[in-house]
DNA sequence: ACTTATTGTTGTATATAGTACAACGATTTA
DNA sequence: TAAATCGTTGTACTATATACAACAATAAGT
């Protein structure tokens, strides 16, 4: 496959900005990705020109710019299913009293798209723009379960209870297939479950994933089955909304 | 001063994806960009390698791919200004029961960082991520007026009460300083009025802004005094607490 | 359905543009 | 004050991005 070095060597830096904790300075990243540090210099200064970085000028360290902010708007705001979506997060909040999540597939991972927080929590911090594994998430599984996206060979721990046998998470994909909905019980976060259901297009094909997820005190096992039962019938309602578009 | 021009060219890619309306060609980006076919074809190749595009393969166009969302989130949750000013959002939408933002300069214009949306208004559509110019936006005015952002050359018009003359908008600049506020009497948006105040770091430099805006039948020209009141002592409030950070 | 036009991709040769190296100035650390 | 580290900017060099052209694949037009 034909590549632009200089292109994926300036996105790149954009990868390592985005996961920094702070600004980062040049020798981190020439280091880093093991090119001249002059190199990186004018790769950032170019990143900088067009608003992706930005210098803080009392460190001379870069972190990233505006510009990532507009795209993802552009992004965001385009995009159908988040549209029509909107709704049936707001009525799942409804229903549930628990925080709603819609999640596409994006390079591996579950990119959280979009989120209506629930009355009770002040705060849930898994805001849109978030990305998370496949195999111990709820919406990562139903990606997994309805074939948007094929089992990972690395299956990292989060939680005691993190599946990270592929022959067990096989098997919990096929009885999420088959009851309709996928469960996340304190597989990524301690003391946090989360349930999830397929959102389909016109042509049966998922697009996406639709779910709740709240503390393990209130989201009780013996609750799963009314809770789930209304993640299934809204993320179905959405589905056939999303083939009358 | 020295670029990459790859990098430049996959940049004005990114934006150029960013303001088409539904995905593009590559030959619509050649064109553009006045950049070979073939060229164009590697850099959307790698860019779409990362993330940063995607190739719908059935009309085997582009357009922006989920890596900036993903961006984008890094960047906002990082920004210690947006932490601080949450609560003073809300606290503003309680007090006046309209619509509040937060702004900051990028690359010569306005960009809405957050939003409180009012209780009233059910969808006001300038989500994070929007940008705007600074001489017709009320929290673009207080970056102007307060020194963040100097006059541009191009005034352009967006409804009749658009302030087009430098020397017009001087004057109007020097009011907004002389009592505190910025006003945005439906010159960006018909039927829209807003009102802004600046927030200061702990040098006193202006970091960002902080207004409200609503229908210009609810914000008449008469509760002007009683709503800017609010905006000034929030947004001063907000100043107060950047400078113990 | 056939042709015609346009599109995207992939070779290949050239020369441009990115890279490495080194030296300088500016900061920060000791 | 000295030493060390960092970012920037020159300058060769060669690697790499680019233009051109040919091909395949799709779309449009007759």
């Amino acid at each position: 496959m034909r590549q632009i070095q200089s292109l994926a060597r300036g996105l790149k830096i954009l990868d390592m900005l985005a996961n920094a904790h702070d600004s980062i300075s040049i020798t981190a990243v020439a280091t880093e990705l093991q090119i001249d540090k002059g190199s990186a210099s004018l790769l950032l200064q170019t990143l900088s020109n067009y608003g992706f970085a930005e210098k803080d000028m009392a460190t001379r360290q870069y972190r990233l710019g505006p510009a990532v902010v507009r795209l993802s708007r552009s992004l965001l705001t385009k995009m159908p299913l988040r549209e029509t979506a909107k709704p049936f997060l707001h009525q799942l909040v409804r229903e549930t009293s628990e925080c709603a999540h819609l999640g596409v597939l994006a390079q591996g991972k579950v990119l959280y798209i979009d989120q209506v927080e629930s009355p009770e929590t002040l705060r849930v911090n898994a805001e849109v723009g978030f990305t998370a594994p496949l195999h111990c998430t709820a919406l990562g599984k139903v990606l997994l379960a309805w074939g948007a996206a094929s089992i990972p060979e690395e299956l990292s721990g989060y939680t005691a209870r993190t599946i990270f046998d592929p022959e067990v998470l096989q098997m919990d994909l096929e009885k999420t297939r088959r009851r309709g909905y996928a469960l996340d019980d304190e597989e990524f976060d301690y003391g946090v479950r989360c349930i999830a259901s397929p959102v389909f297009d016109y042509r049966g094909k998922v697009v996406g994933a639709l779910g709740i997820s709240g503390p393990a005190a209130r989201v009780r096992l013996d609750r799963i089955g009314e809770l789930s039962d209304r993640v299934v019938a809204i993320a179905k309602a959405l589905s056939d909304k999303m083939s009358f578009k």
